[in-house]
DNA sequence: CGCCAGGGCCTCA
DNA sequence: TGAGGCCATGGC
Protein backbone atom coordinates (compact mmCIF):
# COMPACT_ATOMS: atom_id res chain seq x y z
CA UNK A 1 0.00 0.00 0.00
CA UNK A 2 1.07 3.56 -0.73
CA UNK A 3 1.03 5.56 2.06
CA UNK A 4 0.55 9.33 0.36
CA UNK A 5 -2.10 7.72 -1.68
CA UNK A 6 -3.99 6.34 1.45
CA UNK A 7 -3.75 9.88 2.87
CA UNK A 8 -5.00 11.60 -0.15
CA UNK A 9 -8.00 9.71 -0.08
CA UNK A 10 -8.67 10.46 3.29
CA UNK A 11 -7.94 14.22 2.48
CA UNK A 12 -10.13 13.94 -0.28
CA UNK A 13 -13.06 12.57 1.55
CA UNK A 14 -12.89 14.53 5.30
CA UNK A 15 -10.84 18.07 3.82
CA UNK A 16 -8.50 19.36 6.19
CA UNK A 17 -9.05 18.35 10.10
CA UNK A 18 -6.96 21.63 11.53
CA UNK A 19 -6.05 20.27 14.72
CA UNK A 20 -5.56 20.02 17.51
CA UNK A 21 -8.86 20.75 18.60
CA UNK A 22 -7.75 23.71 21.22
CA UNK A 23 -6.18 27.24 20.42
CA UNK A 24 -2.96 27.86 22.89
CA UNK A 25 -0.17 25.69 24.12
CA UNK A 26 -1.57 25.26 27.11
CA UNK A 27 -4.73 24.00 25.80
CA UNK A 28 -3.37 21.58 23.56
CA UNK A 29 -0.98 20.23 26.05
CA UNK A 30 -3.94 19.99 29.05
CA UNK A 31 -5.96 18.01 26.52
CA UNK A 32 -3.59 15.78 25.85
CA UNK A 33 -3.31 14.47 29.30
CA UNK A 34 -7.29 14.45 29.86
CA UNK A 35 -7.65 12.44 26.15
CA UNK A 36 -5.66 9.28 27.04
CA UNK A 37 -7.99 6.85 26.89
CA UNK A 38 -10.61 8.65 26.99
CA UNK A 39 -13.72 9.83 24.97
CA UNK A 40 -13.08 13.63 23.33
CA UNK A 41 -16.45 14.39 23.91
CA UNK A 42 -15.64 14.13 27.56
CA UNK A 43 -12.48 15.93 27.70
CA UNK A 44 -14.48 19.14 26.36
CA UNK A 45 -16.62 19.33 29.58
CA UNK A 46 -13.47 18.55 31.68
CA UNK A 47 -11.77 21.63 29.74
CA UNK A 48 -14.76 23.69 29.86
CA UNK A 49 -15.24 23.23 33.83
CA UNK A 50 -11.45 24.45 33.81
CA UNK A 51 -12.20 27.20 31.63
CA UNK A 52 -14.63 28.79 33.38
CA UNK A 53 -12.50 28.14 36.88
CA UNK A 54 -10.03 30.19 35.03
CA UNK A 55 -8.09 27.02 35.36
CA UNK A 56 -6.59 26.63 31.55
CA UNK A 57 -3.38 28.12 33.26
CA UNK A 58 -0.29 26.59 34.21
CA UNK A 59 0.50 28.45 37.10
CA UNK A 60 -3.11 28.02 38.43
CA UNK A 61 -2.73 23.90 37.50
CA UNK A 62 0.59 23.58 39.33
CA UNK A 63 -0.63 25.13 42.66
CA UNK A 64 -4.61 24.36 42.84
CA UNK A 65 -6.02 21.65 45.10
CA UNK A 66 -5.81 18.12 43.40
CA UNK A 67 -9.12 17.36 44.96
CA UNK A 68 -11.03 20.53 43.43
CA UNK A 69 -9.11 19.81 39.88
CA UNK A 70 -10.18 16.34 40.22
CA UNK A 71 -13.88 17.80 40.76
CA UNK A 72 -13.54 19.79 37.45
CA UNK A 73 -12.03 16.93 35.40
CA UNK A 74 -14.22 14.49 36.50
CA UNK A 75 -16.23 13.98 32.96
CA UNK A 76 -12.97 12.98 31.51
CA UNK A 77 -12.81 9.60 33.94
CA UNK A 78 -9.28 8.74 35.43
CA UNK A 79 -9.75 12.07 37.54
CA UNK A 80 -7.68 11.94 40.73
CA UNK A 81 -4.39 10.33 38.02
CA UNK A 82 -5.11 12.95 35.81
CA UNK A 83 -5.02 15.76 38.24
CA UNK A 84 -1.78 14.46 39.72
CA UNK A 85 -0.68 14.59 35.93
CA UNK A 86 -1.67 18.21 35.31
CA UNK A 87 0.29 19.30 38.10
CA UNK A 88 3.02 18.00 37.07
CA UNK A 89 3.39 18.76 33.57
CA UNK A 90 2.13 22.39 34.81
CA UNK A 91 5.05 22.50 37.14
CA UNK A 92 6.97 21.46 34.38
CA UNK A 93 5.94 23.75 31.24
CA UNK A 94 6.14 26.59 33.96
CA UNK A 95 10.35 26.39 34.62
CA UNK A 96 10.15 25.42 30.53
CA UNK A 97 8.37 27.52 28.74
CA UNK A 98 6.62 25.99 25.40
CA UNK A 99 8.66 28.35 23.52
CA UNK A 100 12.01 27.35 25.04
CA UNK A 101 11.12 23.49 24.43
CA UNK A 102 10.40 24.63 20.94
CA UNK A 103 14.08 25.37 20.66
CA UNK A 104 15.36 22.44 21.73
CA UNK A 105 16.56 19.18 19.53
CA UNK A 106 13.93 16.89 19.27
CA UNK A 107 15.27 13.64 21.08
CA UNK A 108 16.67 15.82 23.78
CA UNK A 109 12.77 17.44 24.09
CA UNK A 110 11.07 13.96 23.67
CA UNK A 111 13.48 12.72 26.75
CA UNK A 112 12.26 15.59 29.15
CA UNK A 113 8.96 15.06 28.06
CA UNK A 114 9.02 11.11 28.89
CA UNK A 115 10.32 11.85 31.98
CA UNK A 116 7.16 13.32 33.74
CA UNK A 117 5.28 11.08 35.58
CA UNK A 118 1.99 10.41 33.13
CA UNK A 119 3.33 10.73 30.17
CA UNK A 120 4.02 8.68 27.67
CA UNK A 121 5.08 8.22 24.17
CA UNK A 122 1.65 9.03 22.72
CA UNK A 123 1.03 11.73 24.90
CA UNK A 124 4.67 13.04 24.74
CA UNK A 125 4.29 12.62 20.86
CA UNK A 126 0.97 14.74 20.72
CA UNK A 127 2.62 17.55 22.73
CA UNK A 128 5.85 17.82 20.41
CA UNK A 129 3.52 17.75 17.39
CA UNK A 130 0.60 19.96 18.19
CA UNK A 131 1.92 22.19 20.70
CA UNK A 132 5.80 22.56 19.97
CA UNK A 133 5.59 22.48 16.76
CA UNK A 134 7.99 19.54 16.04
CA UNK A 135 8.00 17.38 12.84
CA UNK A 136 7.16 14.18 14.40
CA UNK A 137 3.75 11.33 14.10
CA UNK A 138 1.78 10.97 16.51
CA UNK A 139 0.32 7.14 16.59
CA UNK A 140 -2.69 5.65 18.60
CA UNK A 141 -4.74 2.60 18.94
CA UNK A 142 -6.51 4.07 15.67
CA UNK A 143 -3.49 3.77 13.60
CA UNK A 144 -2.71 0.29 15.12
CA UNK A 145 -6.07 -0.82 14.73
CA UNK A 146 -6.76 0.64 10.93
CA UNK A 147 -3.64 -0.49 9.54
CA UNK A 148 -3.77 -4.15 10.93
CA UNK A 149 -6.50 -4.16 9.22
CA UNK A 150 -5.41 -3.40 6.03
CA UNK A 151 -2.42 -6.04 6.35
CA UNK A 152 0.30 -3.66 7.13
CA UNK A 153 1.27 -5.22 10.57
CA UNK A 154 0.10 -7.41 13.82
CA UNK A 155 -2.71 -6.47 16.17
CA UNK A 156 0.32 -6.00 18.74
CA UNK A 157 2.64 -3.97 17.13
CA UNK A 158 4.83 -2.03 19.77
CA UNK A 159 3.84 1.76 19.63
CA UNK A 160 7.90 3.09 18.70
CA UNK A 161 7.80 0.41 15.88
CA UNK A 162 4.53 1.70 14.19
CA UNK A 163 5.75 5.03 14.68
CA UNK A 164 9.14 4.45 13.31
CA UNK A 165 7.69 2.55 9.89
CA UNK A 166 5.19 5.20 9.02
CA UNK A 167 7.52 8.10 9.77
CA UNK A 168 10.31 6.23 7.15
CA UNK A 169 8.01 5.96 4.39
CA UNK A 170 6.64 9.09 5.14
CA UNK A 171 8.95 11.36 5.45
CA UNK A 172 6.50 14.75 5.98
CA UNK A 173 7.10 17.72 7.84
CA UNK A 174 4.89 19.40 10.93
CA UNK A 175 1.93 20.70 8.52
CA UNK A 176 2.00 16.71 7.12
CA UNK A 177 2.19 15.05 10.44
CA UNK A 178 -0.65 17.29 11.83
CA UNK A 179 -2.96 16.24 9.38
CA UNK A 180 -1.96 13.11 8.84
CA UNK A 181 -3.03 11.94 12.36
CA UNK A 182 -5.73 14.15 12.36
CA UNK A 183 -7.16 12.15 9.46
CA UNK A 184 -6.55 8.89 10.95
CA UNK A 185 -8.04 9.80 14.23
CA UNK A 186 -11.35 10.93 11.73
CA UNK A 187 -11.18 7.59 10.08
CA UNK A 188 -10.88 5.67 13.38
CA UNK A 189 -14.06 7.48 14.79
CA UNK A 190 -16.17 7.02 12.34
CA UNK A 191 -15.40 4.42 9.95
CA UNK A 192 -12.98 1.78 11.38
CA UNK A 193 -14.23 1.38 14.80
CA UNK A 194 -13.62 -1.74 16.89
CA UNK A 195 -16.74 -2.90 17.12
CA UNK A 196 -19.62 -3.02 14.32
CA UNK A 197 -16.69 -0.94 11.45
CA UNK A 198 -18.62 0.87 8.54
CA UNK A 199 -17.23 0.08 6.38
CA UNK A 200 -19.54 0.39 3.30
CA UNK A 201 -19.23 3.83 3.03
CA UNK A 202 -14.94 3.57 4.00
CA UNK A 203 -12.58 5.76 2.02
CA UNK A 204 -10.07 3.81 2.35
CA UNK A 205 -11.54 0.11 1.88
CA UNK A 206 -9.55 -3.00 2.70
CA UNK A 207 -8.24 -5.55 0.39
CA UNK A 208 -10.98 -8.33 0.93
CA UNK A 209 -8.26 -10.81 1.99
CA UNK A 210 -7.05 -8.48 4.92
CA UNK A 211 -10.03 -7.07 6.08
CA UNK A 212 -11.13 -8.67 9.52
C1' DC B 1 -27.16 -3.25 29.12
C1' DG B 2 -22.01 -4.26 28.09
C1' DC B 3 -18.60 -2.35 25.43
C1' DC B 4 -15.66 1.24 24.39
C1' DA B 5 -12.75 5.57 24.32
C1' DG B 6 -6.99 9.72 20.58
C1' DG B 7 -2.91 5.72 27.70
C1' DG B 8 0.16 5.10 31.27
C1' DC B 9 1.84 3.26 35.59
C1' DC B 10 2.85 -0.49 38.77
C1' DT B 11 3.77 -5.24 39.89
C1' DC B 12 5.61 -9.52 39.15
C1' DA B 13 7.93 -12.93 36.73
C1' DT C 1 10.33 -6.48 28.47
C1' DG C 2 6.11 -8.25 28.60
C1' DA C 3 1.61 -9.55 30.29
C1' DG C 4 -2.02 -8.35 33.52
C1' DG C 5 -4.39 -5.23 36.75
C1' DC C 6 -5.72 -0.75 37.82
C1' DC C 7 -7.54 3.88 37.09
C1' DA C 8 -13.34 6.00 35.89
C1' DT C 9 -16.70 8.74 33.34
C1' DG C 10 -20.29 9.10 29.81
C1' DG C 11 -21.97 7.82 24.92
C1' DC C 12 -24.02 4.45 22.32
Amino acid sequence: MNLRNFYRQLLDRFGPRNWWPGDTPEEVIVGAILTQNTNWINVEKAIAHLRVEGALDFRKLSSMNKNRVAELIRPAGYFNQKAMKLAIVSDFFLKNPPGKMSGLPITDAREKLLSLWGVGEETADSILLYALDFPILVVDAYTRRIFHRHGLWGADIPYGDMQKRLMKELKGDTVFYNDFHAQIVELGKNHCRKSRPSCADCPVPCPASAAK
